[in-house]
DNA sequence: CAGGATCCTATACGATACTG
DNA sequence: CAGTATCGTATAGGATCCTG
């Protein structure tokens, strides 16, 4: 016997639990700006996504980029050139952020006009 | 005369901005999760939110419930009850978050498993 | 109940300089 | 070029207590 309240609590917890989860991952200033700029080229080089990024350091560039491979959400290759080269590219599982980041895009430019506009 | 690859990166920095200009608004731990609370109930009281968000404090509810109010993205009702009740909702503007809030919620299940998994 | 005030700490982040 | 190391600051956020 099931308690339709309770069942309807437990699914919001879950909801609330998988966001958090979400926000966890994509968390700080900077990562869904460095995801976009790998996803909209498709494939990214170090100095490059430093450029797309305005206002990013070196540093945390380097930081960020870390935690999103941990994460599964990206790949690292280091190309044989003089200097090194490094390409960073979406995995398969990085891939399905585009939606996400799709209507980020989309949403931010609703906004902008709705806070200009008032 | 328009160059196209001028064009492209053109097109790509919007993006960008666009993308930098919704994680401004949705900053900081805990502002998509508050926003799920009330997007999944509809409405929410203040306590109610605390509850639902785990591990966040009354001071950092506060604030965040100020911030969204100032973008436009919910609204707040000051109930004539005692002691004094008050609902948050989403606004229209707060609304169209609602689709984001989803795909959120999936990914973050899709990525606790994926994570999990291996 | 819905917060505000105060105090405190951790850490996120920036700036700069350096290296293979 | 793609980072690492070091240092310093700001602020995000927690804990606790207080109030209409």
């Amino acid at each position: 016997m099931t308690c339709q309240i309770t069942d309807f609590k437990q699914e919001h917890k879950k909801e609330m639990r998988a966001v958090q989860d979400s926000m966890d991952v994509l968390n700080g200033k900077w990562k869904i700006a460095i995801i976009s700029s790998i996803c909209f080229y498709n494939q990214r080089r170090f100095s490059e996504i430093l450029n797309d990024v305005e206002g990013i350091s070196n540093r945390m560039l380097s930081k960020e980029l870390k935690e999103l491979e941990i994460n599964k959400l990206i790949t690292r290759t280091v190309l044989d050139t003089q200097p090194v080269t490094v390409h960073y590219q979406l995995t398969e599982h990085g891939l399905t952020l585009k939606t996400i980041i799709n209507n980020l895009t989309e949403w931010g430019i609703a906004h902008r006009k709705k806070i200009i506009e008032g």
